[in-house]
DNA sequence: GCGAGATATTCGGATGTCAAACTATCGGAT
DNA sequence: ATCCGATAGTTTGACATCCGAATATCTCGC
């Protein structure tokens, strides 16, 4: 329909495929707009996030998510998490957890323990070499600033936070507010 | 364990697995406190977001890549767009442009077509059946109100689009800026 | 103690992504 | 008219993730 003038005369932007695909999304008369525009954006963001994230890990021989095993169990009590432990904190399916799992020890990064207290379980411990690991990648992902984040000052950042966890129902971040008590 | 009350004494929240892993972060002394937050807060914003889209969408039998492809062609001239068009506008590689047309075609909701003006191209055109499959897709995900999105007050959904459009080095969605001219 | 139901983990198959190699084609410079 | 570098698309193989179906173990009520 309108033929011709495949970019709007009167609006400046417009540009960004977000934008785009709302305009469409609303002449094609589809309800809740705000909606598919918070979902598209997502999309997007988080695609490339990711890609710089991914960017800046490769040069240690990470990925994100084997990073964040790394990091999760450097924070754990005594460097050590069960598997399940794991999935519940990366949103993940137990059998991908199960498989990063393997590919950490494999790498000599991790360990495997059976839990005396319970044989089902298996405990995962980070070796020194694992840690070292984490800190390459910890030092990978600050010289990057965090990919597309290092553009954003820290108030937007802190309200960028505090929506997210709005979205998924959850209290916003306490940055910056450090009892150290 | 009742007795023990292992939460924070002193502190209200804490429940939320970002906020935790703040403060360990913190704890652990790294630097970039705000961009480590961005980060966890997206990725767990999405891995829910995610979650909740694929579970309204898989009654009717899609998954949120092809729905994607779906919705693209419905809004595209003629419904029907280059494959590499298609790569650039997901944000994925060529091969899975093509792996993803293949299976849609399968299903018999797209069509192959040659570009008579250049006969690289490979066109690809919405049929009538995958016309219906978009709109079945779309009325699940509205109904589904986009998951987690359903939770959150207009206002925060303007917000929380300019801000990841900020991240991306986008402008904002003109959410309701609807000029119709 | 015993069996029902929950939990931890593993295994096999499908989905989707990336990376690299290859074919076909196009467009411009000579 | 032709050659060369770029582009479109496919193919193949590796990898990561999910899902669902095992298997082993635990816990709890009786």
């Amino acid at each position: 329909m309108l033929p011709g003038v495949p970019t709007a005369p009167t609006h400046t932007g417009g540009d960004d495929p977000v934008e785009k695909a709302r305009r469409q999304w609303v002449a094609a008369g589809h309800r809740d707009e705000s909606g598919f525009v918070v979902v598209t954006s997502m999309l997007r963001s988080y695609a490339l996030l990711m890609r710089e994230m991914e960017r800046a890990l490769k040069p240690v021989d990470l990925t994100l998510s084997r990073y964040e095993v790394l990091l999760l169990l450097s924070f754990a009590k005594g460097n050590r998490l069960p598997i399940m432990r794991l999935r519940d904190l990366l949103l993940i399916h137990g059998s991908s957890a199960t498989y990063l799992v393997d590919k950490l020890v494999d790498a000599g990064w991790l360990e495997r323990q059976h839990d005396p207290a319970d044989r089902r379980v298996s405990l995962v411990h980070l070796t020194t070499a694992g840690r070292r690991q984490m800190q390459k990648g910890t030092k990978a992902l600050l010289d990057a600033g965090f990919g597309p984040v290092s553009g954003m000052d820290e108030r937007d950042r802190r309200d960028l936070a505090a929506l997210l966890a709005a979205m998924r129902g959850a209290e916003a971040p306490r940055i910056g507010d450090d009892p150290a008590a």
